[in-house]
This record gives structure tokens, sequence and C-alpha cells, in this order.
DNA sequence: ACCGACGGGACCTCCCGTTGTT
DNA sequence: AACAACGGGAGGTCCCGTCGGT
């Protein structure tokens, strides 16, 4: 019982990279074999299809990116405080991403069509997870007088995990961190200027 | 000479939207077959192989990308309004897409591995094409007053671009254009902040 | 009427080369193609099929290897002379022959099996008529007093041209000519025994 | 382990008559399965590549001609007892040929061109194992007394490949072994002749 | 008479998942 | 529980031959 879970673990976690740095459809058997070491009974004796593995090793690269997240906010009190602490946690996605290849949350919604609805639906819901996390802060923030109470909290989180989704895709386009922190300076500005008038 | 141009045509528009939706490596000849009512020597009769396809393919797709998009900048005449302009024009993006399937920047960047070096390559000088448009109209902006002086234009470009490509993102897993517009609406708001800052 | 024929004589003649070189199987229509400039349309409007190309090329490669050959021994009175000159001819073949590719009735011999009767049925003529060429002279040899009357005129027929083609067979796989020459010494001294015998 | 070997040992014998038969470019993956009774998964999970199966069943094929050679060869004493036996060996190359097909040699030497080094090679170097093969036998003929000093082994050894090459490809063109048989004789009466020369 | 586009099919390779075995 | 062999099928590429056009 757990070997199995041991094995298991081994699968999920080679696969959720390989994934995420090669796609789904771009990520064969063979590849988690090697990655594992195991032979091909190994995995279908712990996984009955590939689609299974996917599900999981999403499952499991989410883990890896909420943890280090959750953690990192656990570090600071007031709401802008955490929002600061947010993006910097997200720029330091290309240079020591939780998973390699970039944010699996962006890889996937892009890759899963309409032939993959099982993985959209999973990202959607780490998407509202995301938003929420989000939106509780700002609304930390209101409870605490550091954010204005006329910020919309929904609005807010959506434009964040829009800009750094996109700052993560030009990240991995580029190669470097370069535009990331580019990209999501105005947010930290954003973050200041909220606090600013709050107070006025 | 025409005929094979016009066919090369139909092949290329057909994988553009293939490739859009389901991805390249999600893509098969045989889709192209049907999409084209091609048989396999109609296609290998004008490219040589699946790769060629694929670059010319994002080649076409961006086109048909920055088309509408110049377009409708040409329609205005200011810095700010262009820079609404712009977002509305990606505002539209989920209800009607000049290509099915989403961003074929995004779409491409993320799919683009180290097994696609060409297409990566083709990605980056799309963004920095882009990138430079913004940030030209930034200029513009600021010659002509309306824009600060004191705003880097090409953090605002990739800042621009990073938010615009994430909202698309979040567009294509949710399905509808509503987070869409949520995403883009802050920057909307900095636009006018920027301009009326200026006056100050 | 004159077009065609120079046509289907440019066709015929890259065919017997590459079909000498590549084999029939290796050589593909659009290696005659790029061999003769031509299209396809060229090619298919002298010629019904890859068959029929195969067919009069061997025809062609068989005259271009038995005009030389007639015309040396022409030059030649005696048998043994005949004999001797015959043996120098092919041992040109590694250096010049008449056909690029080797000897085409071995080629095509080792290539032509139960599926290409047609083809093999031509070898069988081309060596029945060498053998009897050979033959013939060892007759006129007999007739003339050059050799001796108990040499049977088909036995060494059949031998010369066993060595002769193994030995172009062995050119061709180390690709020099000096195997060659080195097989066939025997058969010089052969005819200068039977010569010598013969006077006895 | 066992069971490897032994599929792949299937795979290697009927791919040897196959490739004997109709050549390496005739042969198709296909014809191996139907050969085999395997499937595609079960050739290529033990064979790379077609040209890998090429080299091993060529390999084979060689071995199935030396080992009967070899046998027979030692059942002799005298080297012109040898070359005797050795000339027999070939004469039932066409009613009961150790492979189907002919002398792999002679027919991979006709269809490796440039674009199989690979095999090119390993008939050359079986080419110099049988004429060094033949020259040893002269030489233990000399050394023994019964062949004469002033014979050329190297010579002699290529002469008799050449002719015995030659021999067996008149036998598939012609469908019996009497070409073989004929063409052969002489080599018979040299050994006699030498023979009785080395006593004089 | 020749060109060039295309249909249709075959070939090699690879890949997913199953099965017998250890 | 893990291995290794295998079945079955699909994917990309290439190739022969046809057909409309010039």
């Amino acid at each position: 019982m757990k070997k199995t879970d041991q094995t298991k673990r081994r699968i999920v976690t080679a696969a959720a990279t390989l994934f995420n740095r090669k796609g789904y459809a771009g990520t064969h058997i063979r590849d988690i074999m090697e990655a594992t070491g195991l032979a091909k009974g190994g995995i279908y004796g712990n996984f009955s299809s590939k689609e299974e593995i996917e599900v999981e090793a999403f499952a499991h690269a989410l883990r890896c990116v909420r943890e280090p997240l959750v953690e990192e906010l656990g570090r600071h009190v007031t709401a802008p405080e955490k929002l600061h602490a947010l993006l910097r946690v997200y720029e330091r996605y290309a240079s020591s991403p939780p998973v390699p290849g970039g944010c699996p949350i962006l890889n996937t919604s892009v890759e899963a069509d309409d032939a993959h609805q099982r993985l959209r639906r999973r990202v959607v819901k780490a998407l509202d997870g995301w938003a929420t996390m989000i939106a509780d802060i700002v609304k930390q923030g209101k409870s605490e007088g550091t954010i204005r109470e006329d910020i919309d909290a929904a609005d807010l989180a959506v434009h964040f995990i829009a800009t750094i989704e996109g700052a993560i895709m030009l990240a991995k386009a580029y190669g470097g961190d370069g535009k990331l922190v580019q990209a999501l300076r105005p947010l930290h500005r954003l973050i200041d200027e909220e606090l600013v008038r709050a107070d006025t």
C-alpha cells in the first residue's frame, strides 16, 4: 500500500514536469517511463490511462504552485503587503518555477480544448480558487482599512491573474525574467496608489 | 501559379484555425485534409512538411490578428483614444476572434518549447512588433501632450500585452468574454488616469 | 514525331543509368524527372508506366553494353585475340563502364525476382545472346585451327560470362578495378594455354 | 531475455530470406510481419529500424552461408580436395541454397550503393574473409606440396570467388543448376592441372 | 507535347494500452 | 507490483499515376 503510493507519486511528479514543459499531447508514455525509470507495466499498473495521469499530474502541479504562495502570504500581515508578496512570488517564476515549464494553469488552459473537457473544468476551478484568494485579500484590506472601499475585489483579482499569466507567457517566450518584472511593475504601483488614495 | 497559391492559401487558412484551436501537436495532417477537402498528395505537393505548414499558418494567423488592429487604430487620432480602441479590439476576442481559438501568439508561445525553436523565434518577433506598436502610440501621446512624459513606453507596452494575453487565456478557459472585459477594465482606467495626471 | 523520339530517348538514357546505379525499386519517377528536367506529364506522356520505362531502359543499357564490345571484337581477327580483347573490354568496366553502375545484366538479374518476370526473361535472352557470341568465337577458333577441337564452346562461354560478371560485382564492391583485373587474369592464361595445347 | 532472443532470431531468419529474395528495398516491414506472424509492435520492439534488421539479417545470412562451407571443408584433408569440395558446396546453391534467394553477398553487393554504406562495408569484409579462406587453402597446399609454389594465392582466391558468384547469378537467372555446374567445371579442371604440374 | 496539381495508397515509425511472466 | 513483449492502429512522408490546362 505504501509502495504503491510512492510509485504513483513518482509518476505524478515526473509527469507534471513533463506535461508542463512539453504539453499533454507532446508528452508520451515513453517520456514518463524514462523520467521515472519504470517500465510500461509499472505505469499502467498504477494508472488506467494517460488521461488519468494527466488529471492527477495537473492536480499535483497545482499543489506545487499553491503551497509556496500560501506560505509566503502567511508571512505578511496587511493586504497591500500580501499583494506585493504575491507578485514577488510570481516574479521568480522564470528563474525558479515551482514546476519547470511555467504556469501549469496557463499551459493547461491553452492546450485544453474541446477534447479535454475534464482538464478544462479543473483549470476553471483552479482559476476560481486563485481569484477568490486574491479577492479575499482585498476584502481583508477593506476591513483593516488599507484598501479603498470602492475597489471591486473581483475585478482586481481577475486583473491581477490576467497580468500575471500573461507575464509568465512573456517570460517563457523571451527566456528570461526581465519581461516578467517589467509587466508586473505597474501592479506594484497600482497597489500603492490604491493604498494612498484609501487614506485620502 | 495562380492555382497553387490559391490552394496554398486554402491550406494555410484552414491550418491556422486548426493549429490555433487544437495546438500544433494536436492537429494532424488528416485534420487539414478534412478541413480543406484535399488529399495527402494535394497537401504535400504544396508543402514539404508539417512544420512548414505550421510556420506559414502562424504567419497567416499573425496577419489576421494584426490587420484589423491596425485598421482600427487608424480610425483614431490621439494616443489615449488609440489605446482604448486597442483594448476594445481585444475585448471582442472571445465572441469574434480574428482566428478561432484565441490568440495565436499566446497559443504558439505556450506550445513552442525547445523542440519548436523556429516557431519560438517567430513568436518573439511578433511580440516585439506588438510592443513596438504600443510603445509608439505612447511616444506619440507624449509628443502631442496627452500622455505624461515620465511614463515608460516600453514598460507600459509590456504591461498591456501581458494583461491582454492573460485576459484572452481567461476568456478561453471560462468560455465567455466576461472575464476578458473584467481583466482589461483597469487598463482603461489606467489610460484615463495617465491623461488626467498629465494635465496636472 | 521526331520530338517524341528525342524525349523518349532522353528518358530512357537517364533511366538506364539510374536503374543501373540505384536499382529499379530504388529509382523513383522523381529521380528521372530531375535527371531529364521533365515534369511528370512529360514522362507519362511517353511511357504508360514505370515498368515500361524499366523494360526499355534495360534494352537501351544492353545496346550500350553490346555495341562497344562488338566494335572491339571487329578489330581483331583470330579467336584467341578476340577473346583477349573481350576480357580487356570488361576490365575497363570499373573505370569507364558503358552504363554507370556496373553491368546491367548482373544488376537486373539480381533484382529481378518473381515479381519482375518480364525483366527476368530479357535478362535470360541477353545472357543467351552473349553466350552465343562467345561460343561462336570459340567455334571460329576451331575452324581456323587456333583452338583445340575438344574444347566445349558452350562450357567455355558460360565460364567466361560467370567469371566476368562475378569480377564486375567485386569491382563494384571494392570500388576499384584491381579485383577486376585480378579475377580475369586466369582467363587470359586459359586462352593462351588452350592455344598452346592446340598446337601440341 | 530468452523470449526476446527467440523473437529476434525469428525476425532475423525470416528477414534474411526475404531480403535475399526480394532485395532490401523490395522487402517491406509488412512482408516481415507476415513471415513472422508478428505485428508491428513486435518487430519495432526488437529492432529500432529497418536498417538495423537489414544489417543483422545480412550477418545471419553470412553465418548460414559460411557454416556449411567450413563444415564441409573440415571433412577433407589436402588442399585440392578442399577446393573441389568448396566448388561442390556452391554447385548445390541452385537446388538447396543455405539462404533462399541465392548468395547474400552477391545480392547485397549489387544493391548496396552509396545509400547503403553500412551494408557495403560488411560486404567487403565478407569478401575479404572468403578470399582469405581460399588463399589459406592454397597456402596449405603449397606447404603440403600439392600446389605449385608459383601460384598466386590471392589471385586464385579472387578468381574463384568471381566465377562462383557469377555462376550463382546465372543459376538465379536461368532457374536451374545446369549453368552453375557448367560455369564451375573449368575450375575443377584448373585445380587438377595445378596439381599435376606441381608434380612435374 | 509538356506542365503542374492532385488523388489515393503504401511505407516506416511510433505510440497507447494489454497481456503473460516473474 | 513491476517487467517486457506484443497487438493494433495512427501519423507523417513519399510515391505512382491521372487529369485538366497550356
